[in-house]
RNA sequence: GGCCCCUUGGUCAAGCGGUUAAGACACCACCCUUUCACGGUGGUAACAUGGGUUCGAUUCCCGUAGGGGUCACCA
C-alpha cells in the first residue's frame, strides 16, 4: 500500500483560524499515525485576497503548535513548488490537456452576458454557450487577444458519488453542478482546478478538509476520472462553531490560536482541546500530548455534527497542563505574565509563582491572583467577623499585639516557622488556630480571600512589612 | 429557493436493536483545609418531532421541524 500523504492547504488571507488549525491537526495526526507524510501547500491563487505576512503567520503557528510538516515552501520536498502561484505553468499545461480530453473547454463569454444568466434568486448557471466552439474559432479569438476562461465540462446528466470516510456515501446530480471556471482570465487557476492538480501531482492519498467541500467533491472526481487518475480518499470535517448558528471565525472577532497563546493558554492545551472538537478518543482520557494524540487518533472517532467551541473547557484543560508542570517549567513559561503583576519586582519571584501555580488555569490570571499583595489599605473591619472560624474584630484587637510580639521574636522568617509559631500561640491563648490565622491574614491583607494563607503571605511580605501592616490594622481597630 | 449534510444533558461527547443512556467541562451540595484554590464524594440535567420496520427502537427507513454548507474569474 502507498505511503499515506496528507496535506494542509490554507490560503494566505491574513491569519490561521481555529478551524483551519484543527484541519491541519487532523491531517497531521492521520499521516503520522500511519507513518506517512504531511505536506503544507500555500493556496495563493487569489491575488486580490492575499494579505502580506500571512504566509509567515501560517509557518509560525504550525511550528509553534507542533503541527509540523514534512514538506512545504520553507522546508522543501520532492513535489514542489509548494506555493500555487509558482505553479502557474503546470496548471496551464494540465488545463489544455483536460480540454483535449473533453473535460473542459474555452469560454469567451463576457461578464455582461453571464449577468443575464442569473435567475430570480440571483443564482447563475452557465449555459454551456461556448462548449461547441470550433477549434479554428478558438484559436482565432485567442490570437485576437480576446479574454477567455477555461470551464469544466460537467455532464448534463448522471450522478457523481463517492464514499466519504466520515459522512459516508455522498451523491450529487451533475445537473446541479455548474460548469465552473478552472482557469481565470488572468491565467491563474481557481481552487477547484488547482487543488485537484496539486493533490494528484503531490501524491496526496487522503484529502482532509472542511465540510464546505463535501458537495463539490463530485466535480473534482470528474477531473480525476477524465485524466485517468486515481481518486484520493476523502475525509470531510464538521465545522467548529461559535454558537449553534455561527461558525467560529476571525471575522466575527473570535480568537485565533495566537490570541489564545497571548491570553496565556498553555499551547499544548489549545492543540489538545481542538483535537477533541469533532473527534473523540476511544477511552475516557482527554488530556493527551501531541504524541499521544497521534497514537490514539482514529477516523472512526470523527463525528459528523458541528461542535461548539467551549473556551471554559479549554481553560480547564490548560489548568491541567499548568498543574502538571514543574515549578521551573511554570516559571519559564509564565514569567512574561508575572511581569504584569503589581507585585512583580517587589517580592521573591519564586514564592510569588508558587502561590499562583495551582490557582491559575491560564497565565494571564497570575496578576489577578497576586496583585492583592500590593493593594493593602484601609479595609472594612467586619472582615474580622467570621462565624465559622470563630473570629471577631474584638478578638483581633486582643490577639494582634501578642501576634506582633511572637513574630518579632521569630528569628528564621519562613513559612513553616511562621506557621508553627502561630499555632503555638493559638494554643497558649486557648483559641482555635483557625481563628488566629484568619485574623492574621485579614490584618496583613485586608482581603476576604487571598491566594495563600496567613503564613504564606507573611513569608512573602517579609518581617518588616508584615509588622507594619499589623500595626496599621491595630490602629484601625482602635479607632 | 435547488442540492448536499447534520440533530443524545447548558457545552464536548460515548452509544453502533434489548444499557439503570458512559465519561468530561460547567453548575449545586457535602467533605478536606490556614481564607481562596486544589483534591475527594455525591447530585441536577439528554436521545428535536410524527409515522413506520421489529417481539423490542436513541440506534434502521420515510416525512416534518430546526440548524449548517453550497450554488463566485474565493478558497
Amino acid at each position: 500500500m502507498d505511503k499515506v500523504r496528507t496535506r494542509f492547504a490554507p490560503s494566505p488571507t491574513g491569519y490561521l483560524h481555529i478551524g483551519g488549525l484543527r484541519t491541519a491537526l487532523y491531517g497531521f495526526l492521520y499521516s503520522k499515525m500511519k507513518g506517512g507524510d504531511f505536506i503544507l501547500r500555500i493556496e495563493d491563487t487569489d491575488t486580490a485576497r492575499y494579505v502580506d505576512g500571512s504566509v509567515q503567520i501560517i509557518y509560525d503557528t504550525m511550528r509553534d503548535s507542533g503541527i509540523m510538516y514534512d514538506e512545504g515552501p520553507d522546508v522543501g520536498g520532492n513535489y514542489g513548488p509548494y506555493v500555487q502561484s509558482e505553479r502557474k505553468s503546470i496548471y496551464t499545461e494540465y488545463a489544455k490537456k483536460l480540454v483535449e480530453l473533453g473535460g473542459a473547454y474555452y469560454c469567451f463569454c463576457t461578464p455582461e452576458r453571464i449577468e443575464t444568466l442569473k435567475d430570480d434568486a440571483g443564482n447563475m448557471r452557465y449555459d454551456k454557450h461556448c462548449l461547441n466552439l470550433s477549434k479554428e474559432e478558438i484559436e482565432r479569438r485567442i490570437a485576437n487577444g480576446e479574454p477567455y476562461v477555461i470551464r469544466q465540462n460537467v455532464p448534463a446528466e448522471g450522478t457523481g458519488s463517492y464514499n466519504d470516510l466520515v459522512y459516508g456515501e455522498i451523491s450529487v446530480d451533475y445537473k446541479d453542478i455548474e460548469d465552473g471556471i478552472l482557469i481565470k482570465s488572468d491565467g491563474m487557476p481557481t481552487y477547484n482546478f488547482a487543488n485537484v492538480i496539486d493533490d494528484h501531482l503531490m501524491g496526496i492519498t487522503h484529502v482532509i478538509r472542511g465540510i464546505e467541500y463535501l458537495s463539490s467533491t463530485p466535480k473534482y472526481n470528474l477531473m480525476y476520472d477524465a485524466y485517468g487518475w486515481e481518486r484520493p480518499v476523502y475525509i470531510h470535517l464538521p465545522p467548529i462553531m461559535k454558537d449553534a448558528q455561527h461558525k467560529l471565525s476571525k471575522r466575527n472577532g473570535d480568537a485565533s490560536y495566537e490570541d489564545f497563546v497571548n491570553k496565556g493558554y498553555v499551547k499544548e492545551a489549545i492543540v489538545n482541546y481542538i483535537a477533541l472538537l469533532g473527534w473523540s478518543p476511544k477511552g475516557n482520557v482527554e488530556k493527551m500530548s501531541l504524541q499521544e494524540l497521534i497514537e490514539n487518533f482514529s477516523l472512526e472517532g470523527i463525528g459528523k455534527s458541528p461542535a461548539i467551541f467551549d473556551e471554559t473547557k479549554m481553560k480547564w484543560l490548560s489548568g491541567e497542563y499548568v498543574k502538571a508542570m514543574t515549578s521551573e517549567e511554570f516559571k519559564a513559561r509564565a514569567y512574561e505574565f508575572l511581569k504584569k503583576s503589581k507585585a512583580y519586582g517587589k517580592y521573591d519571584e519564586d514564592k510569588l509563582l508558587a502561590i499562583a501555580k495551582g490557582r491559575v488555569q491560564i497565565f494571564s490570571e497570575i496578576a489577578d491572583k497576586i496583585d492583592f499583595l500590593e493593594e493593602f489599605s484601609e479595609y472594612d473591619l467586619s472582615l474580622f467577623e467570621n462565624q465559622k472560624q470563630k473570629s471577631s474584630a474584638q478578638l483581633a484587637k486582643e490577639v494582634l499585639p501578642k501576634v506582633k510580639d511572637t513574630l518579632n521574636a521569630l528569628n528564621d522568617w519562613n513559612n513553616s516557622n511562621l506557621f508553627s509559631a502561630l499555632v503555638e500561640l493559638s494554643a497558649n491563648l486557648e483559641i482555635k488556630k483557625q481563628a488566629l490565622l484568619w485574623i492574621v491574614r485579614i490584618a496583613i491583607t485586608g482581603k476576604e480571600s487571598t491566594a495563600g494563607g496567613a503564613t504564606e503571605v507573611a513569608d512573602i511580605l517579609g518581617k518588616d512589612e508584615t509588622l507594619r501592616r499589623i500595626d496599621f490594622s491595630l490602629d484601625l481597630l482602635n479607632k
